[in-house]
DNA sequence: CAAAATTAGATTGTGCGCAATATAATTTTG
DNA sequence: CAAAATTATATTGCGCACAATCTAATTTTG
């Protein structure tokens, strides 16, 4: 067994490799798919696509964000967020308001409407879990190992953007 | 220890539960972000986005694939894939040719451009193993479970649609 | 063989996702 | 305190991603 020797490890590709099935990137990827395609019709019911869901459940943690703070906890920005909420707010999902105190932050405000799908959401949690065939160990496992990876890639692409 | 009793296990639900940071969902859409972010600039070099490149990665394990071929390995369809390749005959990556034998079909080969951005992309998968910070080994068991995650969560799927 | 059904792609419309840019409000500095 | 820098959000443009629809080619059926 050869100790690992700073990068050699990394450094040995055989052609095999560039094949699409051996790549996480792209089991990631099928994953993400294969998840949108599974919510879209639980979701459809309700008038709403994944991204705007996972708006409304961190709102549920913690009403009136602003939207640089969703974005911060979704990862996306306003270019994504903007037109995003407009149509939850033209929904009747959410408020969007200027803060009083600082003009420049609009505070997003849950509706009772918005509030209301709370209730959905855990049914159409179980449909989810259900759907995956996996136990709730076996989720927390894999959640956590790719909360981890993302970690890893965004810190690495922090560091050669800063370089 | 209480045997798993159908669907009991997957029934108790607690509100924590609805925590963005506890859903497998969430982490699989993250992580799909992260590697996007961190393949662009390596892919911008070359003026590709990853979705194209991954066509070009299905091409170089055969060529002279149709349209429909590739939609079945990546997951995409015509909507998706037909600007796309538009595009990277643009750029002049690839061919597309009606078959005459079955003049429905559009068949996609490679030019040599294409074929020779294979040699770019040992580099580009050195990058991106190098900012997973993972272990080869670790990299295909978390591959190996998302594949059979994507497996299950499609076959869910086309039964609810079936039934 | 002609009508009906199926199949392959292309097109259109809507909604992300992000870079680049613009605008307005706030904070920092000289 | 006024000019400069920073910050928060919005807008624009481009590229997926997919449902729905359309066209043309092929296959199936009567």
């Amino acid at each position: 067994m050869t100790d690992k020797r700073d990068e050699a490890e990394t450094n040995d590709i055989p052609p095999s490799a560039l094949a699409l099935d051996q790549q996480l990137c792209f089991a990631v990827y099928s994953a993400a798919h294969a998840f949108n395609r599974t919510y879209k019709p639980l979701l459809d019911a309700y008038g709403l696509t994944y991204p705007q869901y996972i708006v409304l459940m961190t709102l549920w943690e913690e009403d009136g964000r602003t939207v640089k703070a969703l974005g911060e906890t979704l990862g996306l920005d306003s270019g994504t967020l903007s037109p995003l909420l407009k149509r939850l707010e033209a929904a009747g999902h959410i408020r969007r308001a200027r803060d009083k105190a600082d003009e420049r932050q609009v505070l997003i405000t849950l509706t009772d409407k918005g509030k209301a799908m709370q209730d959905a959401a855990i049914g159409i949690l179980k449909g989810i879990r259900q759907a995956t065939g996996c136990t709730v160990e076996n989720l927390q496992a894999l959640t956590g190992e790719l909360q981890q990876l993302s970690a890893r890639l965004e810190a690495a692409a922090r560091h050669d953007t800063a370089a």
